[in-house]
DNA sequence: AACAACACCAACCGCTGCGGC
DNA sequence: AGCCGCAGCGGTTGGTGTTGT
């Protein structure tokens, strides 16, 4: 039994959103701001469902969503959150603010799986030699197994396909984002300093290349504490975009339990959680594995992946 | 050039948990 | 206290583009 899908009713719409839908839905959204979905429909004339009208905005109309190729250290990032927290996508999304839950997913799903998986095969004992071998380098770097000093620019283009199916349509609501992006600085009920600070931090994770130490695009304490400090600049709840606030702002995930969890609940009731950042957990973790056992702990992240 | 297989990703589906009544 | 509606989340699917034969 169960409640009827929220989708069923008669002559709602499914399928990929044309243009003119973004564009209505981003009006509305401009004006009533995100939240509230069950009204959209009915206020916009979309016939799209309240669902869909929520994850279109936040998987691909929401301003501040970078699209395309995932930097090496993203990945690294993604790969070591998601040792971490397992598929908690929307928890590990809230680490890396510009990317949707969705994307992490789906680029998880199709492309870190399979080179963790490579890896893993890879470092089976007496196969070592091969590895180096059948692994590039970029993978080498993306998974945080260092660089050599030759491989240039971090930048790497991961997936000769990540843009390709990016249609005619996909730049179109590309220039919707950008235009929010306007909007965002002048609309009262958006942190701007969310973004431009997002976009600053992804400016530097750009910027990795050290290309010395192991796991360096994973664990460079620069990127992390780049990271770190944007959180706890806005951590008070407002390390978030212009939407409803979900996903952006980890303080809010204890509804599913994931940084509870994380955080040992001997210490939850411990409401200090107001002078506490919400990543000092992730923050030591990575800094105290950044400084020691990195590669103990990289093969052992490559056995909690192979459980997938 | 045509077809098949593969890869990618946007969108959907169904479940869960929270909050209001 | 229990029910109901909603938002959010994670898994899955289907459409489309790309690559290989």
């Amino acid at each position: 039994m169960g409640r009827p899908p929220c989708c069923d009713k008669v002559g709602m719409k499914k399928g990929p959103w044309t243009p003119e839908e973004d564009i209505i839905l981003v009006s509305y959204i401009q004006e009533h701001g995100p939240g509230n979905w069950r009204s959209v429909p009915a206020n916009t004339g979309l016939m799209r469902c309240s669902k869909s009208c929520r994850l279109r905005w936040t998987n691909y109309l929401r301003p501040g969503i970078k699209r395309g190729n995932f930097t090496p250290h993203e990945e690294g990032m993604i790969v070591h959150l998601q040792a971490l927290l397992g598929n908690k996508w929307a928890a590990i999304a809230s680490y890396l603010p510009q990317r949707t839950d969705n994307d992490i997913k789906n680029y998880w799903n199709t492309h870190l799986k399979k080179k963790l998986r490579k890896f893993q095969s890879v470092l089976e004992p007496s196969s070592v030699a091969a590895a180096t071998d059948e692994i590039d380098s970029e993978d080498r770097k993306s998974l945080g197994f260092g660089t050599d000093a030759r491989s240039g620019s971090s930048n790497v283009k991961l997936s000769q396909s990540s843009s390709t199916s990016s249609s005619s349509y996909a730049s179109s609501t590309e220039n919707i984002s950008r235009l929010l992006q306007g909007w965002m600085r002048s609309s009262p009920k958006v942190n701007g300093d969310s973004i431009r600070s997002s976009s600053s931090a992804t400016a530097n994770c750009d910027l990795i290349s050290h290309g010395d130490g192991q796991l360096e695009s994973i664990l460079s304490f620069e990127n992390m504490n780049n990271v770190a400090l944007m959180e706890n600049s806005t951590s008070k709840g407002t390390f978030q975009d212009s939407g409803n606030g979900e996903r952006l702002n980890p303080e809010k995930k204890p509804k599913a339990g994931h940084l509870k969890n994380l955080n040992n609940n001997d210490d939850d009731d411990n409401d200090n959680d107001n002078d506490n950042p919400p990543l000092s957990f992730l923050e030591k973790w990575f800094l105290d594995e950044s400084s020691a056992g990195q590669v103990e702990d990289m093969n052992q992240m490559m056995e909690l992946s192979s459980i997938f």
